[in-house]
DNA sequence: CGCGCAGTTGAACCTAATCAATGGTGGTGG
DNA sequence: CCACCACCATTGATTAGGTTCAACTGCGCG
């Protein structure tokens, strides 16, 4: 449904060394991977686990009938590729060009090696996921469209926004259909509700990937209230 | 805006010592809450970590308006508490007399105290949450409403149902509300596509708390397409 | 140059929310 | 003991928000 480039699942020939880190196990590596590419696929064997250095991936599941979801869009610092199971349960793709660290190992073996700092490190991470995906069921159950389009625009202005002459601004790398199978909408949806927000003076949008927030305050309002 | 009964934490005189077991830390102990009451509160200290003996629980958070959301049921088996940061992020209940295993300490204590084999629990347990938080995702942002009321049926199907004469019964011990509120939809959608699954056969509803599943497999096809 | 895809916008439709009325039930107090 | 109240659940009528269908634009790329 959602056509992206021919697959390759990692461009091998750009990875590189580097020294463990404290509380890394050893042998951890970076790799890069280029926008369209998937870092694993539902159902692949989940043998490592990876920490955004650089850019954005988008995890997400698909049902049978081609409706999709996002799960998560994954940015510098977040941990991504965890399983109970060592089976992943949705797909990874890059949205732009990516840099990962990538650790050998996932939950089962880190417990068998007795990493101990490293597993802590993964349950805080963990903890810490669990929590913000508290704060996306409401997003999904109980906003408008207005609501979850602010609240995402907002979440992005407070993590990855650059201040500049009175605005901040910032890349949305990603397509609105992304943004939309993220918030449960239509791309329809996100389209319009931008064009809303950007009439209503909240944000400028200077070009089709990059956003400026005016009016962080009201735009917080919006999130919250409707 | 949902009243319960006025409010006791704990039942601090039903508590019962139990021994330390594998790989759980010392100071173990069990408690009992009954219906309504609450276990923890958003923004408590998560002193503790608790783990579903019998009975079910809901947590929840609730927007300033008063929209609310359940984030999850609690089962046997379940672990409920875990924070990243110390704190609780939402309300925990009791729908129906509960019986949990306390740990005293959560992520950050459990860490310092180095209780390995607990933690690798712990971080097992978190990554599983992960993927069912996941597939619940899809639910709110992509299922229609009888697909939600389907997928919620047949999933405790799977987890509690008691076979007996052909048919697979269980407890509904939640409100029609709880379940709106878990599913993002209103509690009349809920009593509406109850009443539809009654008519078509799908399910018999001996008791407004009570489920029959007449047709497991059929039921598995609307959870899923439609 | 032309193709294909992303994005925007308009119009019609539809699903689920909201508003409203009624029945049932459990708990409380006169 | 029973009357009353509060709450839950069900069902009907109406409304609204967002989807779907459709047309058009602009842009990147072979």
């Amino acid at each position: 449904m959602y056509v992206t480039s021919p697959v390759s699942t990692l461009d091998t020939d750009t990875i590189t060394d580097t020294e463990a880190a404290g509380g890394y196990p050893p042998l951890t590596r970076t790799i890069n991977i280029t926008a369209g590419h998937s870092l694993f696929y539902e159902g692949d064997e989940a043998d490592f686990i990876y920490e955004m250095i650089e850019g954005v991936v988008r995890t997400s599941k698909v049902l049978l009938d081609g409706r999709r979801l996002v799960l998560s869009f994954g940015y510098p610092g977040d941990v991504i590729g965890l399983s109970h199971d060592g089976i992943h349960h949705c797909n990874c793709e890059a949205v732009s060009k990516v840099r990962l660290r990538v650790y050998p190992g996932n939950t089962a073996s880190a417990e068998k090696a007795g990493h101990t700092k490293f597993t802590n490190r993964l349950l805080h991470h963990a903890a810490s996921e669990i929590n913000s995906m508290q704060e996306h069921f409401i997003m999904l159950g109980r906003k408008s469209a207005t609501e979850k389009v602010a609240s995402f625009l907002y979440t992005l202005f407070l993590r990855v926004g650059e201040k500049r002459d009175g605005k901040t601004c910032f890349d949305l790398p990603m397509s609105r259909s992304d943004i939309a199978d993220f918030l449960g909408l239509s791309h329809e949806t996100i389209s319009r509700t931008l064009t809303v927000l950007r009439q209503g003076g909240y944000i400028e949008l200077p070009r089709k990937h990059r956003v400026c927030i005016r009016q962080p305050v009201l735009l917080k309002t919006l999130a919250e209230r409707n």
